[in-house]
DNA sequence: CATAATACGGATAAACTTATCCTCTTTTAC
DNA sequence: GTAAAAGAGGATAAGTTTATCCGTATTATG
């Protein structure tokens, strides 16, 4: 139900988040998320112009989250991308119908209620900070993350 | 959340549930659902051959219900049209996590659940038997449709 | 200051979805 | 048996999403 590019924001935001406070290049991130690198820019921008992450031009720069990892939901990534409509209204505007919605349209509007309820839960905090396997990242990266998280909570 | 396709693909099965029994034109259907009528037909197909329809040439021909409303939830209607997958395992084929899913999948996951969970609890049937508005009918055809309703009980 | 690395922005191309058109076959009505 | 109504199927067109390319602006580094 996500589109392909939804699927490359979601999986971006992973990767930038996995290494948070430094600037990734989109050349980097393509590679990591196995996004097209010309058309991940684009998407980057979206999430830029959305207030998700920065960007720094020249050397040395690329891009980064813009909040804590905590602070994000995967809803709030989709959202730049996707929008998941709620259903308040007759979308067809059909008259006498208004804010009354027929069944039809209600089921809509739960699906969509129910969508935003799941993504809108789940941070990219959430997604690293699991003993699960972490989002793009194979068996060894996943443990290697593991360490440095502990580490981090340590000190 | 739903293609267009699948928009026109609910709007006529409604259609075809209302009338129920009696073959219905494309060019009717097209018109009550709103849908432009020579793509209509290539999705009427689909429906046809998923075996929820069943059509019939020539002059008085049409289309037609092949099953009860009660008997087609909106998820049936959908899946023709719009595959909802669940997500089991990792669709990124990573070494390492196959069904032991990441909370990035897993979460996707969940959201295919919820809507395969809302429309699939609901259908044609209850989206027409209600006091609700009827889908695509102004007042006047919805109350007309709940006195045949009533009509239907009790004969 | 020169160079290389990087994002920015606009134009273009490719792929896929949606929509239309045309011809053929089937079927009913008279 | 003929004519008209209707679906079937294939080819084509239009529109949207996805993807690429190229020149420009910005910045760290030596």
């Amino acid at each position: 139900m996500l589109t392909d590019t939804t699927e490359y924001a979601l999986r971006a935001m992973v990767c930038l988040a996995i290494v948070e406070d430094e600037y990734a290049t989109s050349v980097t991130l393509a590679e990591r998320a196995s996004v097209p690198a010309p058309y991940l820019i684009k998407v980057l921008q979206q999430l830029a112009a959305a207030g998700l992450i920065s960007s720094q031009r020249g050397l040395g720069g690329g891009w980064m989250l813009a909040l804590e990892p905590e602070e994000i939901s995967l809803l709030d990534i989709i959202r730049v991308v996707q929008p998941i409509d709620r259903v308040q209204e007759c979308p067809l505007g059909l008259q006498n119908h208004g804010k009354n919605l027929c069944l039809l349209h209600k089921t809509q509007d739960e699906a969509a209620r129910a969508l935003i309820e799941v993504y809108g839960r789940r941070t990219l905090g959430d997604v690293l900070n699991t003993r699960m396997n972490k989002p793009l990242c194979d068996a060894t990266q996943t443990a290697r993350l593991q360490i440095s998280a502990s580490k981090a909570k340590r000190g």
